[in-house]
DNA sequence: CGTCGTTAGTTGATGTATCAACCTTAATGC
DNA sequence: GCATTAAGGTTGATACATCAACTAACGACG
């Protein structure tokens, strides 16, 4: 067993402030989107479904596109589909599987809270930016990414 | 209310790649900890103690160092204590108060945890990016940090 | 066909996070 | 001093995340 290289200062600066801030923030967003009667996982929910092009996903792809694990998805749906955010159909095609739908009321509840969620992230992230950090930003979680075993 | 300045493309690729690196990393980095028996809040406690003087704290100091409220502080540390992994003494001038500390048993959880978790964050983090890289990404940081109310 | 491994998704148990309500002790103001 | 307010923590309820175990339908191959 080799000797272990712990971080250097400058290293676990960075890496605390990232998990600082990473956490501080979806904290602050979650508690704005909670005005809206919504959680932050709520909000990407509905966010991916007006996204799709009939406004509905097979929940294993919706995995895919969150990054969550089926049972994640599977839980997290039925939460929704009991306040009628959403709703489940059979796939018709094959038997075992479903389609998650957007209803009319997850329609108006992601119309209603996402003018002010862009906003609040403008706001504490993205326009406290430059072009170059954003760049930066979007090329360092690429590398993390893709050095990571995909569970897709 | 102004129209609503939604996100250009490549600003909504770094927020998303953000989110999911995030989330898949964390999640990996769990993972990886629990082959130690801890969980990774479990590990963030631990290495704050570490790291103290007298490796003793108040809660409301991990509050602040962690970014985690006082009932999240509580509840956790509770759990924790349940496993003997810390315990809590009276604190002398403040019969309020407690302290948090260490345990012979968290500390030696933390030892055998931490070098294969350093070298899981080098691997999958650290080592993946430039020293400018770093160095932007701790500025970004800092910089979304500054612009959220400090509930510190 | 039938059997068998794979894939889609659910379920239940447990740990984690947040909120609001609460209790106790400390500090403040008069 | 004594009343009031604030600060340090706890508690219980609820939502969220993860794991392992499970059911059922698909599909490939004999």
């Amino acid at each position: 067993m080799a000797e272990t290289r712990w971080l250097a200062e400058h290293e676990l600066q960075a890496w605390r402030n990232l998990n600082l801030m990473y956490n501080q923030l979806s904290g602050f967003l979650a508690r704005e989107l909670a005005g809206s009667g919504l959680s932050y996982p709520d909000y990407l929910v509905l966010a991916l479904l007006t996204d799709q092009p009939d406004q509905r996903v097979r929940p294993s792809e919706m995995g895919c596109l969150l990054g969550w694990e089926k049972s994640r998805v599977s839980h997290h749906v039925a939460r929704m589909e009991r306040r009628g955010l959403v709703e489940r159909e059979r796939c018709p095609t094959d038997q075992r599987g479903w389609f998650i739908a957007l209803t009319d009321a997850g329609r108006a509840a992601i119309s209603a809270a996402a003018p002010e969620h862009v906003s609040a992230v403008r706001r504490h992230a993205v326009d406290l930016l430059t072009d170059d950090e954003i760049a930066t930003l979007d090329r360092i979680c690429r590398k993390i990414l893709d050095g990571l075993p995909h569970n897709d």
